[in-house]
DNA sequence: TTATATCATTGTAATAATTACAAGTAAGAA
DNA sequence: TTCTTACTTGTAATTATTACAATGATATAA
C-alpha cells in the first residue's frame, strides 16, 4: 500500500496524516504480523533517525481510538496491534509467542445478559501450540 | 466452598494443597470477580500476615498450568484471574473497568486452518461501555 | 504573509506489573 | 531422624507503558 492510500485512509477516520503515522500505519499494512510497539519503534527507527517511542505509543492510541487498528492484549507482556480490519479470529502459540489469524464472524456470537451494553469490540483469542511447534517435538 | 473441597480440587490436579494456595483458589471461587494479583494480595494479606506477593504470582502460575484458572489479558494493564471453568464470553466496559460474563460456548467457533494446532485454551473478549455507565451518562 | 492557536513529536523521568533470584521454611520419603 | 524436594518469602531487577514539559510543525484567520 502507498503513502497516497494510508494518507486518504487517515484523512477519512478524521486523523492528521503526519509522517509519522503514515509509516506507523503502513508499517501495519505491510507487515500482516502482530507487531508491539517496540517493534514498530525499531523497525522505523533507520528510516525516521528522530523517531521517539513517546510517538509510536501515541500513535497506536489515535489509531486505536480512531478505529484504524485492532488491540490485542493476549498473553499479559505486551499489546500487539493488528492493522488487518477484517473481522478474524486469533491464535497464539505459547511455544514460539506466534500469533495466527482464523477466519470467523464474531458478530455470530451471542451475547445473553448484554442486551443494553455497547459492544464496540470483539475479539476472539485461542491459545496453544501451532503445527510447527508440534512438529519440533515429535 | 470450604477448605476441604479445595483442598480435593487442588490433589485431583496434582497440585500441592499449601495453606496458601487453598487461600488462593478458595478466594477465585468465593469471589466471582476477575481478580489481578494485588487484589488478591490485598484481600489475603489481613488472614495470611506473611503472605508475598511472588508467592501469590507464583500460585497463580501453578493453577494457570494445571487448569485451575483461566487468565486473562483483556486491557493491556495486568493479568487478572477467573476461577470460574465452566466455559463462558467475558465482556470489560473500558470506562468502569469491571468485567462481566456472559453464556456462549467457544467451542462451537470454527477454527479453519487450524486443524493440526493444538488448542488449550478458548477466550472470548468483547470490550465497550456497560449498561450502568450508559445511564451514568445521559 | 504573518500571527496565533492547535496539534504532533520528542526525550526524560516516573510508574506499575511482573519476574529473577537467593535464602529460609515446611513437608514427605527413606 | 535425616535427607531431599518443593514452597514461600523479600528484595532487587526488568519491562512495558504513561506523565509531562518543551519543542516543532501545521492550519486558520487577520
Amino acid at each position: 500500500m502507498d503513502s497516497d492510500q494510508i494518507t486518504q485512509q487517515l484523512k477519512q477516520k478524521g486523523v492528521r496524516p503526519s509522517y509519522q503515522r503514515i509509516r506507523v500505519l503502513q508499517y501495519l499494512h505491510d507487515r500482516a504480523g502482530h507487531p508491539n510497539a517496540e517493534e514498530i519503534y525499531e523497525a522505523l527507527l533507520p528510516e525516521i533517525p528522530t523517531l521517539s517511542r513517546t510517538t509510536v505509543y501515541n500513535t497506536l492510541h489515535v489509531f486505536a481510538s480512531f478505529g484504524l487498528v485492532n488491540c490485542l492484549s493476549i498473553d499479559g507482556v505486551d499489546t500487539r496491534y493488528d492493522g488487518m480490519l477484517e473481522k478474524h479470529g486469533h491464535f497464539q502459540c505459547h511455544q514460539c509467542g506466534m500469533i495466527y489469524n482464523f477466519k470467523t464472524d464474531p458478530d455470530r456470537i451471542e451475547t445473553p445478559g448484554l442486551e443494553k451494553f455497547k459492544i464496540e469490540n470483539k475479539n476472539i483469542i485461542f491459545t496453544g501450540i501451532c503445527a510447527n511447534c508440534i512438529n519440533k517435538y515429535k
